[in-house]
DNA sequence: TATATTATGTTAGCAATTTAACAAAGGAGT
DNA sequence: ACTCCTTTGTTAAATTGCTAACATAATATA
């Protein structure tokens, strides 16, 4: 009944929510360590039940009708869905703050992505240590993508530089690039990329906190 | 003709994608400076021409038929429907790698975002020096909030304090949350929040890469 | 001046997504 | 065993969002 390929395209709101539940489900308190219902997942994360099943429901489902979801079973079965099921490498470019942060993020073991490089061009940066892992200088980037099969690069340099990052990454057979930088890169099309635009978030958050306020004026 | 107060509810896409509109014209080349066309906005950004109309019909329209956009209306515009046109103040909590990656964006000054505090818990980080302003101890909160007039609150802390830290925010008057930490935070309905989980862009990118190489994989 | 071209604003049709409704299936209580 | 309640899977309706088509308007060219 469950991970059955699904036929048609999955909508991308889809993707985002699956990898909320996923998240959702991995920081439950311990009263709903084995199960859990359409209609609690929701409102954990402020939609409704049916939404949750729908989007199981391109899958093919997760549970039995009666039964409460296991918890476990979506876990893995969500893992599946989204890639996390097998392992891949990664390397961070720009070693700046925001490059740290990333390289700390803790759950990306669990994830079973694993960070093997760090690169950056600044001399003070180069031998530092994060996590068991030495900055190297981007001269390295080829040897290091060839040695560990890296599939993920992800670009955390300042904007003016993250094109030739991603060309560099992609000549050396890199995959998939997640994309810090304020500059949308191009690649060609058997490159996945995702850009991750801070800004959008603070001005969406802008303009929320903008009709909030309207509206309580003319209230 | 333009900036129209919208009768209906704004899709969140469509805000998404003014953001993007906004963030691809303060960085356009200079044969683009003075004016630009939905066909030639649309293809930097990956989309279609009627989209950017469509999006910008909502708000009565930016331009003229037949005349191209003139850049500075657009930007202009776009700034003052996401409410970028009146000075907003914001403090962050949490000043590690993520919270100083946060504080040295560059562009808050440029969206009339202004950084005014900066807190930790931490006695090695408090007296540090970002961007000429001094990092504080949480403590100090309420009184920079009031002295400031602070709207917007950014929470970059440990997922564990992130509920505390927000309910200390709303408390002293905060209206608006952009949080980092992968916990949901939960506020009063009138304070708005934009949660930032990192998680959801990797998970995206994991499955994207996966589809693809499966699509490759079977041709 | 007339015409072709390119442009935006607007409307309507179409596609996609979300929500609702219901059937099938299990568990609890009587 | 039977009924009631809760739950998921599934289909259909309703809603929402996207795209195409066209009217209107300006520029450039002949």
């Amino acid at each position: 009944m469950s991970d059955k390929q699904p036929k048609k395209k999955i909508p991308q709101m889809t993707i985002s929510r699956l990898a909320r539940y996923l998240n959702c489900l991995s920081l439950l308190p311990e009263e709903y360590d084995k199960e859990i219902s359409s209609k609690e997942l929701a409102a954990r994360i402020d939609l409704k039940p049916t939404q949750v099943r729908q989007d199981f429901h391109h899958f093919g489902g997760f549970g039995q009708a009666g039964y409460r979801y296991k918890v476990e079973d979506l876990i893995i079965g969500l893992e599946r869905i989204l890639g996390l099921d097998n392992l891949q490498n990664m390397i961070i470019v720009g070693v700046g703050h925001l490059g740290q942060a990333v390289a700390n993020y803790r759950k990306f073991e669990r994830l079973g992505l694993n960070l093997v490089g760090l690169f950056d061009i600044n001399p003070r940066l180069i031998g530092l240590t994060i996590r068991d892992i030495r900055v190297r200088d981007i001269d390295d980037i080829p040897e290091v993508i060839k040695e560990h099969k890296v599939s993920i690069g992800i670009i955390t340099t300042p904007a003016d530089v993250a094109q030739e990052t991603a060309n560099l990454m992609v000549i050396n057979g890199i995959k998939a690039i997640w994309n810090f930088s304020p500059k949308n890169i191009s690649a060609p099309h058997n490159v996945v990329i995702q850009n991750e635009h801070l800004s959008v978030g603070l001005m969406t958050l802008s303009y929320k906190l903008k009709t909030a306020t309207e509206e309580y004026n003319t209230k």
